[in-house]
DNA sequence: GCAACATAAATGCGCGCGCATGAGATGTCA
DNA sequence: TGACATCTCATGCGCGCGCATTTATGTTGC
């Protein structure tokens, strides 16, 4: 049943090493992000992406301007151009988040936090510090 | 703007550290996952739930009977009842699994893999050890 | 200048997920 | 026994995701 493979020896333990690395990535992200999720909503009304965006836009964008293109904001996060799009809507409907046209190609935008994104932002950040030391503090 | 916390010194450099591990997890889920999925939908015909699901069907089975409570495999598995229950649809539907009336508690069912899961099962288990493989190897 | 191609972002679509609820079977207790 | 809580599983519902396509621009080669 176990080892399909032709090299006998640690072949088959460095391979059940490989399954455990991967369940417990399994593990702890589905315990961590499941948690952030219900607390980030419940607390702020963010969902995990939401954050994840917010966190990412404060932590490209230059620090005096505040300001970031989206398509290299993108490129920071884990998500499909057209999930990230709608999360960029989301945060924009609830006054989080600010697009403005970028004046030399006008394909683009600029994204901007507001001070309410900022504030939320901040807020929800601890909630988050506090769950992430709860699983690996 | 680091630092909410009243402990000074190495508070800041730990709860970095714990930002790191959190952030090389959902890193390697991402990455991971949606290779998986890709490889096991586009070899297989099977979702990374299905592949999960049949995986813990062989795990918990009974080495003859090969068959599980359907309560107790969930509790197995990162999904949710209805995830579970609906995973459960698709995969007999497929003919990958099939559920068997309880007789001594008609609310419950057991799950069976059938040979048509066995071998699907295994094969994509070599695509998917080959993920895991050229990610963790 | 213009046709062909490339890029940024939005949108149509289907899917799998979790939450809440429903349906049916079982357990409990007066 | 009858009323009611509890358990197992299925289903209605809305949401966020990725894929494919569309729309609007830019860029390049002739």
């Amino acid at each position: 049943m176990h080892g399909h493979g032709n090299v006998p020896g640690m072949d088959a333990a460095s391979e059940v090493g490989v399954d455990v690395r991967w369940s417990e990535t399994l593990r702890t992200y589905h315990a961590v992000s499941n948690e952030l999720e219900h607390e980030l909503q419940a607390g702020h009304g963010l969902g995990l992406s939401d954050f994840e965006l917010l966190k990412a836009l404060c932590r490209c964008c230059a620090p005096d301007k505040g300001t970031v293109l989206m398509k290299d904001l993108e490129a920071e996060m884990y998500l499909s151009q057209s999930a990230f799009s709608r999360t960029v809507t989301r945060l924009e409907k609830a006054g989080f988040v600010e697009r403005a046209a970028c004046g030399f190609d006008r394909r683009s935008n600029f994204l901007a936090i507001t001070d309410a994104g900022s504030e939320r932002y901040l807020s929800a950040a601890e909630t988050h510090r506090a769950v992430l030391d709860k699983h690996f503090g």
